[in-house]
DNA sequence: TTGACCTTGAGT
DNA sequence: ACTCAAGGTCAA
């Protein structure tokens, strides 16, 4: 096997191995020297989140003995003896936390840590933190494999298991909760819901633990839809809509929308192979997961002032298709989804160069990487596959575009793809991949108008030197995001920064719809949290059932769908029977109780003060005096936490066309707790 | 093979 | 808040 070095990131974050700058996320710190490394550049990447909290980096566990060190990163850590006395600092028994965690930093700044104000309350906050970890391990355990939760899961009775814990245990035939033996609903045991509040909480403990000795905080890769189960899933409401749509699960690889290109190895932390040409998705799910396609419905991705990332033939225009090169049609004016029957398959508009039509066009100026995808439902063409699914057809580029009037009279936007990969195409046998080929002569052209060309140097181009295709100017930023969200971000973080774990971890413990630490907190089967009594309001007055009568004949009651007030799936059977996340809310007491420990001190109630958590005008006061940005920041943000409170408060409102089902179980859907007023 | 019928997510 | 989208499935 051939060993590849691993590298970590230099002291700009720039990854030594891929020369990337990965964002925060998608650092991992090592818990003896406190370097950061590019989680996706690793060979072995921690598997769980427990054996991240604790995770030593190749140069710590002797992986890199290849006998070639890093070059001076940190101050050489890995060179001289400095890891033993870490390693020697933490298994010295007679040395508190707060000792360890002194000399760790003494050991790793090369100074002594200063005993000044400022420095003592640091170490105090360390310790804090460390009380806090203790809290959280004796906590956050699952009750099967005993260890730290891996991806929590929560059962409507309201106790917390890994998921795979749960899933193997409902595996073998198990009908009720490992627990407490109440029966596990058959939602619960096909789709369970990942409680991502547990989640975020142990990344954060997990973070801590690593910058304990070194200051800022830094979170680990956070997976927006993390939530979300492996494999790509359909929603039960989508389900019963046909499969309408439904939703994705979570991204598998590492590239932001906006990546452009190819992915790479580094991008696949999975399978450490990138996405390969000839890679074939059952459906775009799929496709969207593995991250090459994002839209699951539309053919182009992209933005139209940034460019286009990747299309997806799929026969849907009539496209000339010459395997390494195409002619590709515009978007808008296409059929439309609403089935109607006029409209559906027939172009009704002329095509413009805006929205995504003006992203391609930019990716064609630019002579940036578009990333091709065929369906088989191109049957007109040859190349595309022949059985089912989608195929990852490799780098395009668009080397022109222009307007044409189309057969059926209305003006369309076309563009002329041509393959530029490093490895040949799934329909050749050739054993290389492209070469610069001259344009192909397309007689649409004769009666083309609004020409593009690009003019300048493309930025993905062959390197005649290197034999490859590759970026020759630095590619568009990832990031397709607003400008000022880097500004954000940078406040935000700043203002973790200034927050004790503790405060942050019950920050993370607050209701979706008081916003306050949870009170009573109970996990909807959807694995969303709320305080018992904010639930409970949100749907007083409304009726778990529907009694029908027809002639003056009573019928079958109808159970009335409940939707949770921040997803919108249907709760009602959790409404029924709620019951209390009791490990959560011992969590919780236990934190909070800390707090009112430690307000008692003298030396730390100032910044006491400042994180009480219930109490979020004090430290906006606070902040307002000393940084208007700040507070600015925060006000925004509630503004947002607020808006989309108030969407879900609507969709949880309960019209007389709100979806109805007939109740499979009347008796039971009597039962209902008295919470919820009369039945009417 | 085709039409009807839908959801969701992303861009603006 | 609004619109759009080169999808998926069942029934005919």
């Amino acid at each position: 096997m051939t060993h590849v070095n691993q590298l970590p990131c230099d002291e700009d974050g720039v990854c030594m191995r891929c020369k990337a700058t990965p964002v925060e996320d998608e650092l991992l710190t090592c818990f003896t020297c406190a370097i950061s490394w590019h989680l996706a550049c690793l060979t072995c990447p921690p598997e769980s989140l427990a054996s991240m909290l604790r995770w030593d980096c190749p140069g710590c566990t002797g992986e890199n003995n290849d006998g070639e060190m890093f070059p001076a990163v940190v101050g050489g850590v890995h060179s001289g003896g400095l890891v033993e006395a870490i390693k020697e600092i933490e298994s010295d028994a007679t040395l508190s936390e707060q000792d360890k965690a002194r000399k760790r930093q003494e050991l790793l700044s090369g100074k002594p840590v200063e005993a000044d104000k400022k420095g003592k309350q640091k170490v105090v906050d360390l310790d804090d933190d460390q009380d806090v970890l203790e809290i959280l391990d004796d906590s956050l355990n699952c009750s099967v494999c005993l260890q730290l939760f891996d991806r929590p899961v929560t059962t409507p009775c309201g106790h917390n298991f890994c998921l795979k814990c749960f899933q193997r245990w409902c595996a073998k035939g198990n009908q009720s909760c490992a627990n407490c033996r109440q029966e596990i609903p058959k939602k619960m045991k096909m789709e369970p819901p990942i409680n991502s509040a547990l989640v975020t909480v142990i990344r954060m403990a997990k973070s801590s633990r690593s910058t304990a000795s070194r200051g800022p905080a830094r979170s680990f890769r956070v997976v927006h839809d993390n939530n979300k189960q492996e494999k790509g899933y359909t929603t039960e409401r989508a389900k019963r809509r046909r499969k309408a749509n439904g939703a994705s699960g979570r991204i598998f690889v590492t590239v932001p929308k906006g990546h452009f290109g190819p992915i790479l190895p580094e991008n696949d932390p999975q399978r450490n192979q990138g996405i390969l040409v000839g890679e074939i998705w059952e459906d775009r799910f799929e496709c969207r997961l593995w991250g090459v396609h994002f839209p699951l419905v539309g053919g182009i991705a992209g933005q139209n002032k940034v460019g286009a990332q990747s299309v997806v033939l799929s026969g849907g225009y009539q496209d000339d298709d010459h395997g390494d090169w195409f002619l590709y049609s515009g978007s808008s004016g296409g059929r439309n989804l609403r089935g109607n029957k006029g409209t559906s398959k027939k172009q009704s508009f002329h095509q413009k160069f805006t929205g995504l039509n003006q992203a391609l066009r930019v990716s064609c100026i630019e002579g940036y990487p578009i990333r091709v995808v065929r369906s088989h439902k191109a049957k007109r063409s040859c190349y595309a596959p022949d059985d089912k699914g989608l195929r990852y057809d490799g780098i395009y580029r668009i080397e022109m575009c222009w307007r044409r009037t189309g057969a059926q009279g209305f003006k369309i936007c076309q563009y002329l793809f041509v393959r530029c990969d490093n490895s040949p195409a799934p329909w050749t046998s050739d054993e290389r991949g492209d070469r610069p080929r001259p344009l192909p002569v397309i007689k649409e052209l004769k009666e083309a108008f609004d020409t593009t060309k690009r003019k300048e140097a493309p930025s993905w181009g062959f390197d005649t030197a290197d034999g490859i295709w590759k970026w020759l100017k630095p590619p568009p930023d990832d990031k397709v995001k607003s400008e000022n969200s880097g500004k954000r971000k940078r406040r935000a973080a700043r203002k973790r920064g200034r927050q004790t774990i503790r405060q942050r971890l019950l920050r993370e413990f607050s209701c979706l719809i008081c916003q306050q630490v949870l009170t009573m907190p109970v996990t909807t089967t959807c694995g969303h949290n709320f305080c018992k009594t904010c639930l409970e309001n949100t749907f007083s007055g409304k009726s778990l059932i529907t009694r029908r009568s027809a002639a003056g004949r009573t019928l079958r009651s109808i159970k009335n769908v409940m939707h949770c007030p921040f997803c919108s799936q249907d709760i009602a059977d959790f409404l029924s029977n709620i019951q209390l996340n009791r490990e959560v809310m011992d969590l919780i007491e236990r934190l909070e109780k800390k707090t009112e420990k430690n307000e008692g001190g003298s030396a730390q109630q100032v910044s006491e003060n400042e994180e009480a958590e219930n109490d979020d005008e004090v430290s906006e006061n606070e902040e307002a005096e000393n940084d208007e940005e700040e507070s600015e920041n925060e006000e925004g943000e509630n503004d947002e936490e607020a808006s989309e409170n108030e969407e879900a408060e609507n969709e949880a409102d309960f019209s007389e066309e709100s979806e109805n089902e007939q109740a499979d179980d009347t008796e039971e859907a009597s039962s209902v707790n008295s919470d919820f007023g009369d039945e009417n």
